[in-house]
DNA sequence: CTCTACCCCTGTCTGC
DNA sequence: TGCAGACAGGGGTAGA
């Protein structure tokens, strides 16, 4: 799916679509996403006035004056400004200026929910925090965790709960550009390399959201176009193709059943 | 508590 | 061509 740039690029678009709309009319296709979208939500949100989008982690956030309207996009969730009907919408909302947007997910890994912001949210809870706030992520909190797990240090920066918005694209490129090997059991993670981690999170991050995110398969923005960060990989997906540093061909594995890419001879 | 494997679902691609 | 199997950007959860 998305992760953070690319959940960040929808975001963007969708601020321009839709702060400052009314809803006129909410519709509920598929009751029934990855959690069941819940009943009271089309009669809560009904003639609602649209304030603001915002992200959390992977998540986005339109905040209204009756809460807010939460959306995970899973792997192939995609919104886009559209009348017309196609295989897999599932949620549509109605603007009062006439214009539609459309919630489109083959899988349907992606869900719809929402929560009063007086309140907490429990998808929200438990979240570590913002990869590129160096307030709350800094050295001295990602050692403390880093202690803590055993695990291998790429499963380590996919956990929502230790830092958001990295999935398993960034997470490869993230620690090649680090010169950390993904298997590394994240309690050897040494304090010049968790330094380093961080940069390169955060570089390969904000270059991507710069790029509009990558697009393999199917992501669009909610203006409808593609990013184009997936030019700059140097990794992911590049199985036996040489690495861009040393010539050595990039090699695959699983690392927790997800895909990964590394330079056996860069990274260590 | 931490960690791993499995699972949700459809579409696409590969190999026989 | 047809078909089976693997795989895809996420992440909740059962069970070890």
């Amino acid at each position: 799916m998305p992760e953070l740039p690319e959940v960040e690029t929808v975001v963007k678009g969708l601020q321009k679509q839709l702060v400052n709309q009314r809803i006129k009319r909410v519709e509920v296709i598929t009751p029934q996403l990855r959690f069941p979208v819940p009943p009271s939500l089309k009669r809560i949100f009904t003639a609602s006035h649209i304030h603001d989008i915002t992200r959390r982690a992977k998540y986005i956030l339109i905040h209204t004056d009756k809460g807010i309207l939460l959306n995970h996009l899973g792997m192939t969730g995609t919104w886009r400004e559209d009348v017309s009907e196609k295989k897999h919408d599932h949620f549509k909302l109605y603007l009062e200026s006439g214009k539609c947007l459309v919630y489109n997910d083959p899988r349907r890994f992606g869900y719809i929910d929402y929560f009063d912001p007086k309140q907490s949210c429990h998808w929200l809870e438990h979240l570590g925090p913002e990869p590129l706030d160096k307030k709350s992520f800094n050295k001295d909190y990602l050692l403390s965790r880093l202690k803590t797990s055993r695990s291998p240090i790429k499963t380590f920066i996919m956990n929502q709960k230790n830092v958001v918005g990295v999935g398993n694209i960034y997470a490869s490129e993230a620690l090649f550009m680090a010169n950390i090997n993904p298997l590394r059991p994240s309690d050897k993670i040494k304090k010049q390399e968790a330094e380093a981690l961080i940069d390169s999170i955060q570089k390969v991050l904000r270059r991507a959201i710069k790029k509009g995110g990558s697009t393999i398969r199917d992501f669009k923005s909610a203006g409808g176009s593609q990013g184009y960060f997936q030019m700059e990989f140097k990794v992911y997906g590049r199985e036996g193709l040489p690495c861009s540093f040393c010539g050595r061909p990039i090699k695959q594995l699983k690392i927790g059943q997800r895909s990964s890419f590394y330079c056996s001879k860069c990274q260590k």
